[in-house]
DNA sequence: GTCTATAGGTAGATAGAC
DNA sequence: GTCTATCTACCTATAGAC
């Protein structure tokens, strides 16, 4: 355990309630009181709409990391098979390590209210999905893989890997799993997906 | 255009307000502007507690329209292949008119704070998935489809419907669509469904 | 840098006139 | 049934003591 700064323990505590409430249910004490410091120093640090500047960090901090792993998918020089296989080793080792990032980043988007979010994803500079696009039609044009709508065939590899870290309350309600069989569940995923993709792909 | 009582036009504020914003986030003074009528109607019609008994209506009836669907895929009498068939049918309809009902039911578990929300879960009667689970087992040692593993299977499927419902603002900034265009993409999406499922099923 | 006290604003609930 | 006015609670932000 290291030894965090005032500043660094704010932050921490802000992501946890920021993303398990989302922002509209986040309370600025709520915050104080899990980074054990004080009301005012949230202040402090953060100068003027204490709740709104913290949030903003957070917010572009969660979704610079999910959307910078699709440019793996889009930028390699590779095959689409194995395209596919870097994004899910890619994305599985990021949500593996953050369950949540989706869930929060997705319910902001949905109920965004606020200005920021348009602000935050106009900066990132979003990846260009043109080139795996074309390069999908011409694999199956070659015959290499299954003549198949491109933009379905990204989406659902893409639905397949976020989807259950979305619907995760739901689901393991559904098949009444706890906490733990559920992420042994996801680790299994990665390799059952791509199956799933080679054989719909396959001529 | 039906005349509407002055409770059933507040239940409809209320469920377009939250809907969109999420319960934290939204607010009964704009449930009644839009409804039309006065702030104290609310209380008159929902005596005590008005948002929550609003908010508790609203998501248990859209909770229900999500889970009682998933019934279809479980309960019909059929092959593994057209019970899928079955279940895009039927999720397809309800997604196309309710875009946002996925987005709205996610949001609120993920947020969850309230004990409601786990209130509503145990009162409707969930799916058992486990018939359809051996089924696809059988299926699959009879050399009908390819071996699979029959949780992931369903998880499969479920994903690729509902996912870009629910990613939908991210999605539509990525290729850069707009409302109609998508909801195109969406009632082709299927058939791609459909067929890329057949062809990672076929043994 | 940290804490206390309090101001200022907003949202939901309530009481009562019509 | 509908509306106005007000109350209360809560939350963020601020000012100032230590």
């Amino acid at each position: 355990m290291k030894e965090l700064s005032t500043e660094e323990k704010i932050v921490q505590a802000a992501k946890e309630v920021f993303t398990q409430k989302g922002y509209a249910a986040a309370r600025t004490d709520e915050i104080a009181v899990r980074a054990g410091v004080n009301k005012g120093l949230l202040q402090y640090y953060f100068k003027g709409k204490s709740k709104e500047k913290l949030f903003k960090a957070i917010f572009e901090e969660a979704f610079l990391k999910m959307v910078t792993r699709i440019n793996v998918i889009f930028e390699s020089e590779d095959t689409v098979e194995h395209k596919i296989e870097l994004a899910l080793d890619a994305y599985f080792d990021l949500l593996l390590e953050n369950p949540n990032l989706p869930g929060f980043i997705v319910n902001e988007l949905h109920t965004n209210t606020h200005a920021f979010v348009e602000e935050i994803m106009q900066k990132t500079n979003r990846p260009n999905p043109m080139p795996l696009l074309m390069q999908i039609m011409e694999e199956a044009a070659q015959g290499k893989i299954r003549p198949i709508n491109p933009v379905h065939l990204i989406l659902n590899v893409l639905s397949m890997t976020v989807f259950p870290f979305i619907a995760r309350p739901l689901f393991q309600r559904m098949i009444n799993v706890n906490d733990e069989t559920f992420m042994d569940m996801m680790r299994q995923r990665k390799a059952e997906i791509l199956d799933f993709v080679k054989h719909a792909i396959k001529p």
